[in-house]
DNA sequence: ACACGACATTGATAACTATCGATGTATCAT
DNA sequence: ATGATACATCGATAGTTATCAATGTCGTGT
């Protein structure tokens, strides 16, 4: 099961519809630990990084690192594949684009 | 009372401090409302915007659209300045520039 | 079939948050 | 001083979240 999430900013005022699109992903940045997990994902590349490098580096139980990847991928921000009895994360193609359209004006 | 921000974003891996002084800033950004109100605030440019007229298109009353204006104030994000009964709000000069720094690689 | 390793899910709890009505505070006009 | 207006704060409540221990699931190797 992907999620794809799709948002467009016209160039009115903010639409309800965009600010509720827009504001799980801020909401998904918005922990420490998603941000550093995030980052350390992102640091991986193209090949994605193993779930079981992610648990040890940031000092939290393996459910709860489980917990917030699953809050970063249900954002559209990483993508999990299975290889074995590993998961390899990896960055959402576009991941930040409506973000960033966000920030920049 | 005013409130600075700082944030360094070294090359390495996020730093854990980097991570806890970022995630307020995406937090504030994690609302429909707060979204919306920084929105119209950005709108409004140098001159600000009163508080008066970011009740109503909001749809919330008025404690509550002084308590996101109050969030987005305390993260650094927008500024006020008082102007006889009312109060102005305007974006914060490099409001966006640990987010943004962040979000581009 | 069985045991093991990697990861997800469940259940519980403490902490936080969005919201509003009521009330407080500050400024202006009279 | 008084009243009116603009905004903030308080108190309460319902909903959400971060965390972990315990348990479940799935794939691998024996």
């Amino acid at each position: 099961m992907t999620i794809a999430i799709q948002v467009r900013l016209g160039k009115g005022p903010l639409a309800d519809s965009a600010a509720s699109a827009l504001a799980p992903m801020f909401a998904a940045l918005a922990d420490p630990i998603r941000l550093r997990l995030f980052d350390l994902v992102r640091r991986a590349g193209v090949d994605g990084i193993c779930s079981c490098d992610l648990t040890e580096p940031l000092d939290r139980s393996q459910p709860t690192i489980s917990h917030h990847l699953k809050v970063l991928r249900e954002a559209g921000l990483v993508e999990s594949r299975r290889d074995g009895t590993w998961i390899w994360y990896s960055i959402a193609p576009r991941a930040l684009d409506a973000v960033s359209q966000f920030i920049q004006r």
